[in-house]
DNA sequence: AGAGTGATCATG
DNA sequence: ATGATCACTCTC
């Protein structure tokens, strides 16, 4: 046994629940990317649910499946990570179980490991805000936050409860209470009807870590 | 408020 | 094949 305090990692029955449980009780949670042997860390402090396919801001809308949304179709804990906008890449974590095509996109994280590796590739992506020298901005959104960790379509449809390379550890045992969660409406997503207007988007209150005020 | 950037997807 | 779109970020 290592000397060391140990983080269980999340397992499978926490990721077949309800998106939106799932969505709340990642607050808090250790993402964790293996990176040329160094450990890239952050605790998740917002995200997103996207409910698949009644929802019409998500990528699996009307039952699509295509090559790059495959992934949402897997078992819950496996990741979904698409390319957007000819340079930025985000991720997602599945929920339900497979067939099911859910998840929880993740939208900023508070840097605790590896914080000089995460500025690092922040920098060398051409420019980097003078802002983003602040640990607040490193992982403030959820291109940012794939940046910072290394996190590309090379990841797409891993399994987060067996790989070596990304995972998420237990830090709480309980979800937080509802009164310290805020819910809001989705960013980025106003085509979307009336489903733009659902409360989706979830992250913890006063957290100066998050990607918009 | 607007530019950047190219994969992706529905259409034909 | 083609063109519109895009769950974003940065700078103006």
């Amino acid at each position: 046994m290592s000397a060391t305090v140990s983080h269980d990692r999340l397992p499978r029955s926490f990721y077949l629940r309800d998106v939106v449980r799932v969505a709340r009780s990642l607050l808090g949670q250790k993402l964790v990317r293996v990176h040329q042997g160094r450990r890239l860390a952050g605790v998740i402090v917002e995200t997103e649910a996207y409910l698949g396919v009644e929802d019409l801001a998500a990528h699996t809308v009307g039952g699509r499946r295509t090559a790059r949304n495959q992934s949402m179709w897997k078992v819950g804990g496996s990741l979904y990570v698409y390319f957007t906008y000819g340079m930025h890449h985000c991720m997602n974590v599945v929920a339900q179980p497979a067939e099911q095509p859910v998840a929880v996109l993740i939208r900023a994280l508070e840097p605790v490991e590896g914080v000089e590796a995460m500025r690092a590739h922040r920098s060398a992506r051409g420019k980097i805000a003078k802002k983003n020298r602040l640990l607040t901005d490193l992982c403030s959104g959820p291109a940012k936050l794939c940046q910072a960790l290394a996190i590309d379509r090379q990841l797409d449809g891993v399994d987060l409860t067996t790989s070596n390379q990304i995972f998420i550890e237990r830090l709480r045992c309980r979800a937080f209470s509802r009164d310290r969660i805020a819910q809001r409406p989705r960013v980025g997503v106003a085509y979307a009807g009336a489903w733009a207007d659902r409360l989706l988007r979830f992250y913890l209150k006063g957290n100066p870590y998050i990607s918009r005020p």
